[in-house]
DNA sequence: ATGAAAGCGCTAACAA
DNA sequence: TTGTTAGCGCTTTCAT
C-alpha cells in the first residue's frame, strides 16, 4: 500500500480510503489510485486490516461434510450471509477430527460469529462458546446456552410418520434412532410419544443407532436376528435408511412388501426410484436463512436473548411404506 | 494478551512464547500463563500473529460441498496438514457461487497454500494463481499452470471399464460425460479411444451430461428417446450413474438385464444392495496426502518446477453390470 | 481533499 | 529465563 501511495503520490490513508470506497477522495485521485494498484498487484491484505478495525465480517460454519443435509444448509448459507455483507469459511468436523478442534480453526481465523451444523458439543460447552461470539446451532435444541438455535418441530414429523404407518394398519414399528446425531434424541423421544398416543406402548422398539449407512446396516443385522422382525422400521435418518434397506434387501426381505422403511432428511437421493424413499422434508433453505439472521443480529446486539426458530418438517410419502402384508 | 501477562506479571513476550509452545520459559511461567489465559478467556488473535510473522500456516481448501468424493478428500486431507503443522479452512464452491469467490475468501483470510478439488477455472487462471500461492488440483490435469496437480489415471480406469463390459459381449457401449467436471475430459477421450482399440469406432457414443443425478436423469431420457438402447452405459460418476438408473428403472428397462451401468468415484453408496453399482475407485487417501505435501512442499521452495502424482483407479464389479441379453 | 500519527495484537531480535 | 523494542500493513481520528 506504501508503494501505491508513493507511486501516485498521496499518503496511505488516502489509498485506504479508496479501497474502502468511502467518500472523501477526489475522482481524479481515486482512479490514479486504482490504476497504480492494478500495475502493481496490489491487494489489500486481510489480516492488517482486520487487526486495525478490529472486525472481520466473516462467520465461521462447522459441518460434517459427509452428511448430504448438511450439504443442502451450507449451499444455502453462503448467499443469504453474502446479502448481508458477511463472508463464510467452513471447517469440517470429520470422524477423528473433533468437533472442537474445528470450531477452534474458525475462531482463531477470526471468524466472529459460528454457525455449528448439528454440533456434539454439550449444553455446557455451547454456552462458553456462546458467551465468547455470536453463535446459531442448527438441527438441535440447545436450551440453557447463550446460543440461538434452529430446528425442525421433530415431534411433528415424528408424528406424521407414525400416524402414516399406524393409518397403514402396522403396528410393529420399530425405531432405530440417530444415537447422538442431531436431533435424534428428539425423534425417539417423539417415536415413544406418538407410539403411547396410539395405544402401541408394547410395541416400542428403540434400535440403537445413528445417522450413516453401517449404522443402518447394522441395525438391521439386529432386527434380522430377533424372533420376529417389526413390520415397519422408522430410521435416524435417510443415509440410516439405506443401510438398513441393504441389509433387508441382502437377506431376502421385500420393502415395502414385508418391512416398511421410513427416513428422515430428504435428500436428494430419496427421490430416485431405486430408492424411492418415504421420508421427512426439513426446510434447508430457510433453516439457514434463519441461522444467518440470528448470528449476524446477535453481532449488532451481544445482549440479545437466545431465540430458537422452529421449522415445520412434512412427510414425504413415497414407495418404501406400505401396508404390511399380514395382519398380526 | 497483555491482560494475561498483567495477571501473571510477566512480559507479553514471554506469554507469546508459551502460546508458541517454544522453549525458553520456565514450567512454572508456562503453567501460571495458561492457567491465566484460561481464566481470562484468552486466544491468541491470529490476525495479529499472521500480520506479525508473515506466514500463516494455513490452506485453503475449495470443494463443491454436493461431491461425495470430495468429502472423502476433505476428511484425508486433515489428518495429513495437521501433520505437517498446518491448519486448513475450506470454502465451497456451489452453483450460484462461484469458485473464483471461494478463492478470494480463502486467500483474503491468508491462506498461503491452495488445494483445488476439481476447479473449473482454466489454465490461464490457474497459472495467474499458482504464481500468488502455492496451488495444487487435485482431479484433473494442469499443464502449463503453474500448480502441482495430483489425479487419477483416468485413461486406467477407463480401459478397465470399457475392457470389462466388452469382455461380458458389450458392444454398442455409450458414455454419459460429465461436461466440465474434474476428469471428464479425460474420461471421454478415454473411452473414444479404448472403443476404437476394441473396434468399435462405429459404436461411439457420447451424450453430454454433468457430474449429478439431474444429468444422469436427463441422458437416460435421451437414450430411450433414441432409436435402440445402447446394451451398456458408462457414466461420468457414481451420481451422474444412479440418475440414469433412476430414469430407465422408471422407463422399466432392467438393469443391468436390459442395460449394464458402470459408475465412477465408488462412493460410499455404490456398495449398498439396492445400488450395487459397478464403478471405478480412486485412492482418496493418497491423494489427499500427495496434494497436501505437494503445497507444503512448495511453500518451503517456490520454485519448485510443477509436479503431477497420477495414481492408478481400479475397476469394481458389483451387480449392475452383465452380458446382454440379445447378440445383435 | 489530503496528511500525520497513533494504534490494532502479535512476533522476533536483541539485551539484560 | 525474562524484558525491551521495533515493526507487520492497515484504519482512524484529528489536523491542515
Amino acid at each position: 500500500m506504501a508503494d501505491v501511495a508513493r507511486r501516485v503520490g498521496v499518503s496511505r490513508a488516502l489509498v485506504s480510503l479508496v479501497f474502502r470506497e468511502q467518500p472523501g477522495a477526489s475522482d481524479e485521485t481515486r482512479r490514479r489510485v486504482l490504476a497504480a494498484a492494478d500495475e502493481l498487484g496490489y491487494r489489500p491484505d486481510s489480516a492488517a486490516r482486520l487487526l486495525a478495525r478490529g472486525r472481520s465480517r466473516t462467520i465461521g460454519v462447522v459441518l460434517a461434510v459427509r452428511q448430504t443435509f448438511q450439504a443442502d444448509l451450507v449451499e444455502s448459507i453462503y448467499p443469504e450471509a453474502e446479502r448481508l455483507g458477511y463472508d463464510v469459511l467452513l471447517s469440517a468436523g470429520a470422524p477423528g477430527r473433533d468437533e472442537r478442534k474445528a470450531v477452534e480453526a474458525l475462531l482463531s481465523h477470526r471468524c466472529e460469529a459460528l454457525v455449528l451444523l448439528g454440533p456434539l458439543a454439550g449444553t455446557a460447552r455451547l454456552d462458553e462458546l456462546g458467551r465468547r461470539s455470536a453463535v446459531a446451532v442448527v438441527g438441535r435444541a440447545a436450551r440453557g446456552a447463550r446460543v440461538d438455535s434452529v430446528r425442525t418441530a421433530e415431534a411433528k414429523g415424528v408424528n406424521q410418520v407414525v400416524g402414516h404407518l399406524v393409518g397403514l394398519g402396522h403396528r410393529r414399528i420399530a425405531h432405530v434412532d440417530g444415537g447422538r446425531g442431531p436431533g435424534a434424541a428428539e425423534r425417539r423421544q417423539a417415536y415413544r410419544t406418538a407410539m403411547r398416543r396410539h395405544g402401541l406402548a408394547d410395541a416400542i422398539h428403540v434400535v440403537p443407532g445413528a445417522h450413516n449407512e453401517e449404522a443402518g446396516s447394522a441395525a438391521g443385522r439386529l432386527l434380522l436376528a430377533g424372533d420376529h422382525l417389526p413390520t415397519a422400521v422408522f430410521a435416524g435418518n435417510d443415509r440410516c435408511a439405506m443401510g438398513l434397506m441393504d441389509t433387508l434387501d441382502r437377506a431376502g426381505v421385500a420393502v415395502p412388501g414385508e418391512v416398511s422403511v421410513v427416513g428422515y432428511d430428504d435428500s436428494h437421493l430419496s427421490h430416485l426410484s431405486h430408492i424411492d424413499l418415504t421420508t421427512v422434508r426439513q426446510d434447508a433453505v430457510r433453516m439457514a436463512e434463519h441461522a444467518v439472521r440470528f448470528v449476524v443480529e446477535r453481532l449488532d446486539d451481544a445482549a440479545l436473548a437466545p431465540r430458537e426458530a422452529v421449522l415445520d418438517p412434512k412427510l414425504v410419502v413415497r414407495g418404501t411404506s406400505a401396508a404390511p402384508s399380514a395382519p398380526h
